[in-house]
DNA sequence: AATGAATGAGCTTTCATTCAT
DNA sequence: TATGAATGAAAGCTCATTCAT
């Protein structure tokens, strides 16, 4: 692997583990047991990489996003679609955590807000689908609720288990926040969903 | 009032606005109009001073839970207790905000467990009151994981009304603060909680 | 005297000595034997004590030209005159020597032209004040030309009498550059003008 | 052209626009697309580069200077002359505004002094000739003085023309380089100078 | 209590230069 | 010849903290 890659993969661990504002760019080129120097030859400085983390984010999430359609797919389907995003927003979980430190930086608030916009509008699409398949049912009023109350837990769900919680493997953490974010849904479920194969 | 109370209100906006991360010792002094020597005279450092305002919320929390009897109050006693409740997090948010930065320092880890463990035995004997005046219907499973939600929701409500919602009123944000933890409990309660009186 | 003028005092000498370019923050204060952060206290850079001494050149310059009325003064007055203006601007030399490399500083192009206007400015309105004085015959256009050499041979004059000749006391500097001035103005006067008394 | 070559004439057009100081190797390098390690593949440094540069510099005004027979030649030849050396001095103008810079350098005095020196002589050779040819009216002292300012304006008039004045051709600009000098010489003139044919 | 100049450690960044390929 | 990643020294700057007054 190229020093570029290396050297987004150790500031994600180091910014992850210790919070982005914790971490020096000599901290990282330490970590790589490279030079400054080297580190400023592939990157202006911390804040380039963090801003390439955050275009990455934001692609793994705009990928995952683009070709899913709520209408079409199966419960089980979803289920995994809703790990798999779980799954990025954990990997680049500082970004999460960092919120107030990222929205003053140079990638800051328009990148930011971009991101949440998307979150956001899944969350929202997600209910109106289990709606039109008549999985639910709610009010207007409840539906809007329930999404916002969704995509804030998808947020604080990340806190929670990194920073609050006993360590886990990464997957179960994946799914601890999928089934906490389901359990928000389950009261206003017709049937339970079925999950059953995906859920081991 | 004295140059001490001075020092912890004026950090406390700043913390509040900016992110403790971004507030430096001089900015405090300069925003006080008083000279860093002065600063330093009261407190020891920016950590002291965040210890300090760590204290109050403690307290402040710890105050208001202690003379809380939950099976003894009505529901708009409740109402008015859960809007005090988010009153003194939303004072002190930067605490909940920068926890990540706070867990680091050396108030830090046990300070914060602590009141967490607070916040969330407070959900947990919410829910527990609510069955024993059986206004709520849910299995152990579901009460455990809605206190859970209840808590984390409590938690990241501050950050989006603060750093991703439009500017609002305190007293605002309070409100639909609470609203929205009770949004949570909603789908599970036999009858509406009448909060009428002082949900004005 | 305080800090802030020690450290412009001994930033122009290094300046005059050893070219701006040449000369570090750290080489400042070292000569101060201050630490670089009470460097940083009292100017928030070398681009400022630069900046600073170029606007205390531009006063002095500003207030010796002011005072000047060439029409009303004597031969003498205009000698003397002369010996201040060119002991101003050998003792902010470096301005002119490091003249470019100021000129793409933060003081920089703005600065340089209004400086280099008001010397120019002060040529052409010498020679038109012989003239009307019918102290010299020449065409407007040998006076238009007089006028610009004398301008330029002040400023070369300094990086002469500086970076190639043998070392002078200043005064005796600014005698040898007032009368290479005066060197070039001399072939068009009707007769010798009368400087005796000040050229000692 | 060879990648010695480019080299040399990338950094000298680099130099003469924004100052050596202000020229890293990486720079010169961006400019070719050539690789760093290129570049200090055929030199040792930029310390280098300029030291060639010095020398092709001073190689071209010896060889201007070595053919010039002062006595045996016309006016109009000596028109020609005036105007390929300062032809010359503008192509490295860059090595006559760091003057400062260059000196400090390796290159540094020895070579300055030298390629001054040749200069000054040319300028009192020049006033020499011209008196033995009974063209000019002068005492020795004049004479003397004389030739330093001439000396001193050619030098300081590529300050003029590149940093102060409005852009020009090159060309344009040694031409009134050339009658800048001779309007210093011109009041000591017994009769016009013919350079009619050359000076288009 | 209060001032504010001073310190010094440590961070960010730049750049001339080297070196394996 | 040429590449470009890598180095390391040094510059610029920030900031928590101290201290004489």
């Amino acid at each position: 692997m190229g020093t570029r890659e290396r050297i987004l993969e150790a500031s994600l661990a180091l910014f992850n583990h210790q919070g982005s504002g914790n971490v020096t760019s000599l901290d990282i080129a330490a970590e790589l047991e490279i030079s400054p120097g080297n580190l400023y030859y592939h990157y202006k400085g911390k804040e380039e990489v963090i801003a390439q983390l955050f275009k990455e984010c934001e692609l793994a999430v705009g990928k995952l996003l683009a070709r899913l359609d709520l209408e079409a797919i199966s419960e089980q389907e979803y289920w995994v679609f809703l790990n798999s995003l779980l799954r990025v927003c954990l990997h680049y979980r500082f970004l999460f955590l960092d919120f107030q430190a990222i929205e003053q930086s140079a990638v800051g608030h328009r990148g930011n807000q971009r991101l949440i916009k998307q979150l956001r509008n899944f969350t929202a699409h997600s209910l109106s689908a289990l709606q039109k398949k008549n999985l639910v049912e709610m009010s207007a009023q409840q539906r809007f609720e329930l999404a916002d109350n969704l995509f804030l837990l998808g947020l604080s769900w990340l806190c929670f288990e990194t920073t609050l919680g006993p360590e886990k493997e990464e997957e179960e953490m994946v799914r601890t926040g999928a089934n906490r974010l389901m359990s928000l849904v389950s009261p206003y479920l017709k049937r339970q969903l079925n999950f059953a194969d995906s859920a081991q």
